[in-house]
DNA sequence: TTGGCGAGTACACACGTGTGCGCTGGGAGG
DNA sequence: CCTCCCAGCGCACACGTGTGTACTCGCCAA
């Protein structure tokens, strides 16, 4: 059987003390009213009687937990977890947990009414704010609208936010150095692969930055669509569109992946009589044949921003803050540069 | 402003009734002492005045919150992603929360510490069953002396633990089977690469599996240790190797991804000159080139059985129970074999 | 001496919910 | 009609902590 866990009054009793004195000898806010004397004596009592303060009453006469909900999909995925990894982190610098609300299934189809339905589940457990990491779609409401109701401190990890907190990827200006590049190898059939990358900062993204480069010296464009972070659908669109073009640009590293498979079991070389870069630089990115040319993300960095912005709103900035971080280019083999 | 929330007596203020009655028609288990128009009236009474239950309030009378802790390591590892998705999904289905604890970093020289921290927090969180996944080493004292002096109900995933329910894998099996593979394809030379593996089982049990194939046959053993969960040291072996074996086993996708690179930069060819298994099946593993032949892992069924465990302990069976899973063999192309 | 003052402490209440126990009312059996 | 029983409900307390307010006490100045 568990031990009746000491509490404040089973210190006062001993001390023959007050318990409010003891509260507050403890408290780091109110400490400063009590005599260094007495504070001290609590203090090593307390220590003494193993106390622990017990943080369900804490938290219930507090009105807050310090944890943080987080509201993700497809934790297995390198992205997402290297990211979670670092909210976790920082939230755990500052004093804060992290609640991980639940983990939508593969099937992208109902993602915009499973987010809706855990941001209400975290939302009832009374968390001190919500991040919300790498929504899908995008082409529904805002996820921010879930929030607005309320005045829950709220920060979206990758999808840029008008409304709220946001931190993001200028995916665009990623994959345009991507296509720049390419083109400055002499490349002049490029197809863009997959449109669509978790929804960050929504869709249509990439496409804009692919084709602003294209237009900028006068290629025809062609973007084939693709689910991102899935290697199997790399694969097949490899095999399928073989030699058509002298280039790939990938949405994501696992679909350039995918795709070089599928282009050199058609007996198409990589780099040689195709070029394919990635985005989001996985650990595996360097060392498969060809290395992976690809866009490189201050993971870290995000997440640590998102966490902060949480923070800030949580110390009564109720100004949104909004931060875009720029990938970097890295080239490696599957670009043909070196 | 948050408004103030309502609360069971502003429900029965509105109805004229004492809040008890309120408190027992709303509680499934106590429902049944309040009469049936009663506690309808008040249901939809509740309903319209969007009451919600406070939760902290809740978990502070009952003791109870609904949250697992999960104490683990290297969220952004495809193998941890993968457990740490199921672990959550099977959670909430059974309605529990997964409270993150926090993520220990790269070095694994202090993980043990690290993890006692880890959970000593989580336990004055009065979270309601820890799961330890994955623990580092093994070297030190087993992760659940940490919970010998509590009576919470604890679950290890990845590791076999005597004294406590745990969920592990067969790795001496799996190993032993890529082994025989190996040989069973004309093989002498067999080395195995990194010994171990996120501490899963212990360290050595890898050693166990190998060492047994090779004894069955009269073959000489040889073992190279490496940083498991990491590409890079797999490619370093991989270059310093070459052709000294003729096959090297690795307890590891990434260790072989790794060793597949380092061995075709320095001129050996994968499969014909050197065959190459891993262990885990990773979503890439089968796109790169050459495919690499691994074992897959049932992450989801071990996930569900550690959750499955807690829930069994809160429910009063105080009995550990064990489950091992084993791996299963996939044969592609870098063993040779196709 | 007395009034004021400030430091330090105790008292009391609040927070929202669960629950043991006593009270009421009505129906049934004697 | 009285008694007993029981469903149904209200009263009151408990849980552990935070905090506003009142109290005590010692000190200093008037």
């Amino acid at each position: 059987m568990r031990n009746r866990p000491v509490t404040i009054k089973d210190i006062a009793r001993r001390l023959g003390i007050s318990y409010s004195t003891v509260s507050r000898a403890l408290s780091p806010r109110m400490s400063h009213l009590v005599k260094e004397q007495t504070r001290m004596l609590v203090r090593r009592t307390a220590e003494d009687m193993d106390y622990a303060p017990n943080l369900m009453a804490q938290a219930f006469v507090k009105g807050t937990m310090g944890v943080l909900g987080l509201v993700t999909g497809r934790i297995g995925l390198e992205i997402t977890g290297r990211q979670i990894n670092h909210l976790v982190r920082t939230a755990n610098e500052h004093g804060y947990q992290v609640l991980v609300a639940a983990v939508p299934g593969g099937t992208a189809a109902s993602v915009e009414d499973e987010q809706a339905e855990l941001f209400m589940q975290l939302k009832s457990r009374d968390v001190d704010g919500i991040l919300i990491h790498a929504p899908g779609g995008g082409t529904g409401p805002s996820p921010i609208l879930f929030a607005a109701e309320g005045d829950l401190p709220v920060a979206t990890l990758g999808y840029a936010a008008d409304d709220a907190e946001s931190v993001s990827l200028d995916l665009a200006s990623g994959v345009q150095e991507a296509t720049e590049h390419l083109i400055g190898l002499g490349h002049e059939r490029i197809c863009l692969l997959g449109e669509d990358w978790f929804g960050m900062d929504g869709p249509r993204t990439f496409e804009k930055g692919y084709r602003g480069a294209m237009r900028r010296h006068g290629l025809a464009p062609r973007v084939v669509p693709a689910d991102a972070a899935r290697v199997g659908p790399g694969y097949s669109l490899g095999r399928a569109l073989r030699d058509r073009f002298t280039a790939l640009a990938c949405c994501c590293d696992y679909t350039a992946l995918g795709a070089c498979r599928g282009l050199i079991e058609s007996g198409v070389r990589v780099p040689e009589d195709v070029a394919v870069t990635g985005f989001g630089d996985y650990e595996v990115s360097a060392y498969v044949n060809p290395a992976l040319t690809t866009l490189s993300i201050p993971y870290e960095d995000m997440a640590a921003a998102a966490v902060h912005g949480i923070l800030r709103q949580l110390r009564g900035k109720p100004v949104p803050g909004r931060s875009v971080f720029k990938p970097r280019l890295t080239v490696r083999e599957s670009c043909g540069a070196s």
